[in-house]
DNA sequence: AAAGTAGGCAACCGCCCCGCG
DNA sequence: TCGCGGGGCGGTTGCCTACTT
C-alpha cells in the first residue's frame, strides 16, 4: 500500500500553465506569502492545482529577480566547478548563481553545457583516455559523503574541497596511469596527452575542466611554465561509475558514483586528492586551505582499507591517526620529502604561497606511476 | 511545402529528509 | 520514539519549436 497522494490527482489540472493561473498565484503569494503551506495553498488561491505544482511554477517561473537567458561564461565556469566538486547538486550550484534556479542549471548542463565540455574532450583526450580501464583501478582518495556535512558550517578554509564553492581553483585527480608512449616532449605531457594552444575554454582564468567519457581532465594553460617541464601526468576526479556494495565501500578497486539517497558514496561529494598506484604506497591528499596554507593526509588508511577498497573514514577527517589540518609550506615540503613514495615533488613557489605552487615530478622519470599535483 | 528529427525547456514524478504531533 | 506528511530535490517526460531533408 502506498502513501496517499499529495492531491486528489483527479481533480487537478496539470500541463502548461495559463496566463491566469500565474496571475492568481502570483497575486495570492504577493498578498498573502505561502504561509509554509503548499499542499493548501492552490485551494486559497482558487487554483485547481496541485500544491507541488504551485510551488515548481512559484520557484522556476514567477517569483521576483529570475533571470532567464543566456548564460555568462562565468556562469558556466561555475556551474562546471561546482559540478565537478559537488557534481548534480542543483540546487547547491543554484544558490551560487542569483537568478537561475536549479531547474534552469539541470537543463542547461544537459542540453547545452555537457555537450560543449564533451566536444572539447574530444578534442583534448587521447584514445587511450577514454578507453582505458586502468585510470579507475584503484578508488579515489575522497572522504565519503556522510563525513563531509561536519564541515558545512565551518571556516571555508576547514571545509574538505568539495564543499568550496567559491576561489575553487584547485584540480581533482583521479587515478589514471597513462601508458607512456613516447619520450616527453616540450608542450606536451609525455603520456601523450596534447596541450592543445588554441583550445576554446569557457572556463577562463581557472584550471580547467574537461569531462570525459570516465574522467575529469584539466588542462593546463599552454604558457604555463609547469607545461614546458614535461610533466608526465595530470589527474583528475573520475566521474566513473561502478559496482558498489552496501556499505559505502567500492568493490574491485573501482571508483563509486552512486546516489546518496541510497547511503553509498558518491564521487563528486569526495574531497580532492591523488593516490599512488602501489597500495604500499603512501597515500597523500591534498586540501587546499587559503593562500597561505594546505591541509595534507598522508595516513592511507583513513581512506583506502586494507583490501585497497574505498571505505568510509570512522572519523572523518579529524581522526586520531590522521594527520590532517592547516600546514604552512615548510610542513608541505617535510611531508613530501619524509614520503616514502618514489614520487619526486618539487615545488616552485614563486611567490612564497602554496597556492601558486606546483607539485611536479621528476621531468628525467618515465615511471608511470609519477603523478604531478598543480594548482593555480 | 511537408514530414521527420533534434534540441530546449517547463512540468511532472517519485523518492528522501525532516519537522511535528 | 515513531509515524505521518509536507517540502525539497534530482531524474525524467513530453510538448513545442527550430532545423533538416
Amino acid at each position: 500500500m502506498g502513501r496517499a497522494p499529495c492531491c486528489d490527482k483527479a481533480n487537478v489540472k496539470k500541463g502548461p500553465w495559463s496566463p491566469e493561473e500565474d496571475s492568481k498565484l502570483k497575486e495570492y503569494i504577493d498578498k498573502y506569502g505561502t504561509g509554509g503551506n503548499w499542499i493548501a495553498l492552490p485551494q486559497k488561491a482558487g487554483l485547481k492545482r496541485c500544491g507541488k505544482s504551485c510551488r515548481l511554477r512559484w520557484l522556476n517561473y514567477l517569483r521576483p529577480n529570475i533571470k532567464h537567458g543566456e548564460f555568462s561564461e562565468e556562469e558556466d565556469r561555475i556551474i562546471c566547478t561546482l559540478f565537478t566538486s559537488i557534481g548534480s547538486r542543483w540546487s547547491i550550484i543554484a544558490a551560487q548563481l542569483p537568478g537561475r534556479t536549479d531547474n534552469d542549471i539541470k537543463n542547461y548542463w544537459n542540453t547545452k553545457l555537457k555537450k560543449k565540455l564533451r566536444d572539447m574532450q574530444t578534442h583534448m583526450a587521447p584514445p587511450s583516455l577514454t578507453t582505458s580501464q586502468s585510470h579507475r583501478s584503484n578508488p579515489p582518495p575522497f572522504p565519503v559523503s556522510s563525513s563531509l556535512h561536519q564541515f558545512q558550517n565551518q571556516p571555508f578554509h576547514h571545509q574538505p574541497l568539495s564543499l568550496m564553492h567559491k576561489d575553487l581553483n584547485m584540480m581533482t585527480y583521479s587515478t589514471y596511469t597513462p601508458t607512456l608512449t613516447s619520450p616527453a616532449t616540450p608542450g606536451s605531457f609525455s603520456s601523450g596527452f596534447e596541450i592543445m594552444p588554441n583550445i576554446s575554454n569557457p572556463l577562463t582564468n581557472y584550471s580547467s575542466l574537461f569531462q570525459t567519457q570516465e574522467c575529469l581532465v584539466g588542462s593546463m594553460h599552454y604558457n604555463h611554465p609547469a607545461v614546458k617541464k614535461n610533466l608526465n601526468l595530470i589527474m583528475f576526479g573520475s566521474e566513473g561509475s561502478c559496482s558498489t556494495s552496501s556499505d559505502g565501500s567500492c568493490n574491485n578497486n573501482q571508483i563509486s558514483y552512486e546516489s546518496r539517497r541510497s547511503g553509498n558514496i558518491k564521487q563528486e561529494e569526495m574531497g580532492m586528492g591523488f593516490q599512488l598506484e602501489d597500495p604500499n604506497q603512501k597515500f597523500m591528499m591534498l586540501n587546499y586551505g587559503n593562500s597561505s596554507s594546505a591541509a595534507i593526509s598522508d595516513d592511507h588508511h583513513n581512506y583506502i582499507n586494507n583490501n585497497n577498497q574505498w571505505g568510509e573514514r570512522p572519523n572523518g577527517y579529524n581522526g586520531n591517526n590522521t594527520r590532517f589540518g592547516d600546514y604552512d609550506l615548510e610542513d608541505v615540503k617535510q611531508l613530501i620529502s619524509s614520503s616514502s613514495t618514489d614520487i619526486n615533488i618539487n615545488i616552485n613557489n614563486d611567490n612564497g604561497s602554496i597556492s601558486n605552487s606546483l607539485f611536479s615530478v621528476d621531468e628525467n622519470k618515465t615511471d608511470h606511476k609519477e603523478k604531478v599535483m598543480y594548482f593555480y
